[in-house]
RNA sequence: GGAGCAGUACUCAAGAGGCUGAAGAGGCGCCCCUGCUAAGGGUGUAGACCGGGAAUACUGGUGCGAGGGUUCAAAUCCCUCCUGCUCCGCCA
């Protein structure tokens, strides 16, 4: 969500923007807002002189009460009533024009940082950096559900009973490593110096709109039956909206923060559920990091944060690249962001493990989340980012630390939540 | 889930239909005094959001947990909801 004053100052950039977003058809937006814009303020300013004139004479009528002076009171009255009537059907339209504005605003895409690479969809994503060796072992890489079966750490069948299809019970060590993997995660924002958080995995619904676009909601969140709630899709959700409505104190920033939490996913849309394995699953977990920071230092932090889970994924010796999102495949609400992906022995090619990105103050326009400075306050820049979900990260840590015999390495890191364990096997 | 109480500005808190944008205190700003000291006196300070305006001038509107309602007029009366506290029930 952008600022309305822009629209009102600048529509030009506003109508770039989308062209660069390869979102043509919502060009018709800008005028309509623009125009919708106009005949609200007009019919406030309208509207506001005859609650000026009805504010003044409600006080005339106490002061006439207080003199005894009945009967210019009923007059008075007579006019205010007046008024009012005709206050019923202007603010009613009051209503109505800025639930549109607000319903076109949130559709206008977010500004998109200079540095993003224009594309249409995610086959234009831009591959910016590599890291570590792609290593392809002389042998073969199972699939990673097969590798783990083998191992006695995936019993599908029975989640297939008691859930469905994309959900799982990890067994055993590999359950063990998956928790492994997500302490360790932990412990490694909180060194790199983020305040561990456990929040609320449900959120209401005014929550889910302010942190996601209206689509997302309906492809991503499984809503409790009768109940304002929504089970969260990641904690990010749940740790923005944490700070809906609030003025934090400018010397608090930046707020660096650590989430853990399950995340719940519909996974309705494009690639769907049917794959086989634990890659796309229903439910899942997941150790986040979120900043909310001064406007001007979004862009570092970005920068920071996406590092961090590199050297996450590297202090397990998985190799990863960052990819770019380009500007087509980039959602609404962000100004830039770019996948995690891992290695894949297997497949020969990186898979998506997690997405860092910098929403600017889209998301703090919506929630209303602002820094209280000394000039006043001012919206602050939200960002978010995967330190690792899982399964998928310990897909990519099974993969990469396979052995020809079947059994997996645990990495040195790993050990000390393993019990020492160091190599998994039959 | 049941019962009771409460939600006012940065904080505490008064207010119980019009004279309340909101007493008082703390805090904070400024000034002064001072050997009796984690001190005294004086004085000032009210936010936020949306409009008009070149404007940090001036000005209108909204606003006392949220949303409705009654009224010429609501922090104040009525309804619904939310949140917190206390008690009971239930339960990891």
């Amino acid at each position: 969500m952008i600022d309305i004053n822009v629209i009102r100052n600048n529509p030009d950039i506003v109508r770039e923007n989308i062209k660069k977003k390869f979102q043509d058809t919502k060009l018709e937006l800008v005028d309509e807002v623009i125009e919708l814009d106009i005949k609200n303020r007009k019919l406030k300013m309208e509207a506001d002189g005859l609650r000026q004139k009805r504010n003044e004479n409600s006080d005339k009528i106490g002061l006439l009460y207080r003199e005894g002076k009945q009967e210019d009171a009923e007059v008075l009255k007579e006019e205010v009533k007046e008024i009012n009537d005709k206050l019923i059907d202007m603010e009613k339209e009051e209503v109505e024009l800025s639930t549109k504005i607000k319903e076109i605003m949130y559709k206008i895409p977010n500004f998109i940082d200079d540095s993003v690479p224009l594309g249409k969809d995610d086959a234009e994503n831009v591959e910016i950096e590599k890291f570590g060796e792609p290593v392809v072992p002389d042998y073969e890489i199972p699939y990673h559900a097969d590798i783990i079966n083998n191992l006695s750490g995936l019993d599908k069948d029975s989640s297939g009973r008691t859930s469905g299809s994309g959900f799982y019970y990890l067994m055993g060590n590999i359950a063990r490593l998956h928790s492994a993997m997500l302490s360790y995660a932990r412990d490694f924002m909180i060194n790199n110096g983020f305040t561990y958080c456990i929040p609320p995995f449900m959120i209401r619904s005014d929550v889910v709109s302010g942190v996601m676009s209206f689509e997302e909601m309906n492809n991503m969140m499984y809503k409790i039956e009768g109940e304002d709630l929504f089970l969260i899709g990641t904690s990010e959700h749940s740790m923005i909206g944490k700070f809906k409505d609030q003025a934090i104190n400018e010397n608090e920033l930046p707020l660096m923060l650590t989430s853990y939490s399950p995340c719940f996913r519909k996974e309705v849309g494009a690639h769907g559920i049917e794959e086989r394995g634990i890659y796309r699953v229903h439910q899942f977990e997941k150790q986040e990091m979120v900043v909310i920071c001064k406007m001007e230092d979004a862009m570092d932090w970005y920068n920071k944060m996406w590092k961090f889970t590199v050297d996450f994924f590297r202090s397990l010796d998985v190799p990863v690249r960052t990819l770019e999102c380009c500007s087509g495949d980039l959602a609404d609400l962000k100004v830039k962001s770019c996948d995690i992906e891992a290695w894949s022995p297997r497949q020969q090619k990186y898979f998506e493990v997690g997405s860092c990105s910098t929403l600017g103050d889209a998301q703090a326009r919506r929630l209303n989340i602002k820094a209280k400075g000394e000039g006043g306050n001012y919206l602050v820049a939200t960002l978010n980012n995967t330190v690792l979900a899982s399964p998928r990260g310990l897909i990519a840590l099974i993969e990469n630390n396979y052995n020809e015999d079947g059994s997996i390495n645990v990495p040195e890191v790993l050990r000390p939540y393993m019990g020492g364990l160091e190599i998994i096997k039959q």
